[in-house]
DNA sequence: ATTTATATATATCGGTTTGATATATATAAA
DNA sequence: TTTATATATATCAAACCGATATATATAAAT
């Protein structure tokens, strides 16, 4: 999915800015399973809008800066809704996590679950992000998307409650002070 | 996780060649969670030969081009391991599935079910593609994060199977040709 | 009152990475 | 004998990320 999609994927439904669009990939709605920077959303609209595929417009509201205010064209929208019936692209998935953990053999315990409990944290305030956005006003599909987002999270912070010591296990045991004299 | 680290991190258990490390990454053990372009393994493996990290030597075997084998060196090998200390990136998912799944409403459910399918179809090969890695020789670390991918992926599965009516109720009902005269 | 932090907003730039392509050898299949 | 596939190295344009610069306004803290 490159980021010129993603951004007429957003106009299609609604005005935005290139900081919205950064907003929403990253914090809204689409922050499950899309990330896009700056860097990547501002050439791409300027690519866009030069190729005719939306139109820009300046704003000037009180208590921030000017904005500019990108819409969709009718030639951005079919090309937008032709592209839906592409072939669809392999789902990326990438994990520190899981290179790290084919290394606990190497490294203590201590730090093992430090990073094993930091994952899951990190996994129950995602969840928790997505539960809020379910109370915005959604469409269905939406809603499915988002329910198939927090299902995948939900069991991610299972397997790792339950399997995180056949991990530990195979870490670095540091020895414990007995207390006996 | 950068390529450089990628590369470590399989030079650390084995002597490889860029093609090995690009099939390790794409097709091997770590192809749940990694992905990697010859694009960027070679300029990594060079820089790191040019700092110091790796050494390379040729060999030349019968039915096969010649081989360029890195092998890592102990400055690579703690520059690694010391990374393990670090703290861990966030996990990348990218789904354009997903942001296909957003649309469905503006779309016939015959093609909405087919990429379902296409999509079930693919998570299914990819879990018995792990699950044929897994009778490999591998270490325990090795074979708990790949019981992890195995997990999730079947999980997926399962979701897609049992709510993709709910999603096909969204799609664009089309008329079904009445047999009745 | 004043400093600091945070949020909104646009934009660019260096470096990394992808995806495509070029080149070459050898084997297996059609 | 042609074609396809696997092995193997390497480069390049385009895409993309992460960091940074610039600016305004509000909220919080001291």
């Amino acid at each position: 999915m490159n980021i010129q999609t993603l951004c007429l994927s957003i106009l299609y439904e609604r005005d935005a800015t290139g900081y919205e669009i950064r907003q929403l990939s990253t914090k809204g709605e689409y922050s499950y399973f899309v990330e896009a920077s700056f860097g990547s959303i501002y050439p791409a609209l300027k690519k866009l809008e030069k190729e005719g595929f939306v139109t820009s417009r300046y704003e000037t509201a009180k208590g921030s800066p000017t904005k500019k205010i990108f819409s969709i064209t009718d030639k951005g929208r079919s090309k937008f809704y032709n592209s839906l019936f592409d072939e669809i692209g392999e789902d990326i998935f990438r994990s520190e996590f899981l290179l790290f953990a084919r290394f606990v053999s190497l490294l203590p315990a201590s730090l093992v679950k430090q990073r094993i409990n930091e994952k899951i944290e990190r996994l129950k305030k995602k969840r928790e992000h997505l539960l809020s956005i379910l109370n915005s006003k959604l469409s269905k599909a939406d809603i499915w998307v988002l329910n198939f987002g927090i299902e995948m999270i939900e069991v991610e912070i299972n397997y790792l409650k339950t399997h995180m010591q056949q991990l530990l296990d195979i870490a670095i045991k540091e020895n414990i002070a007995t207390k006996a004299t």
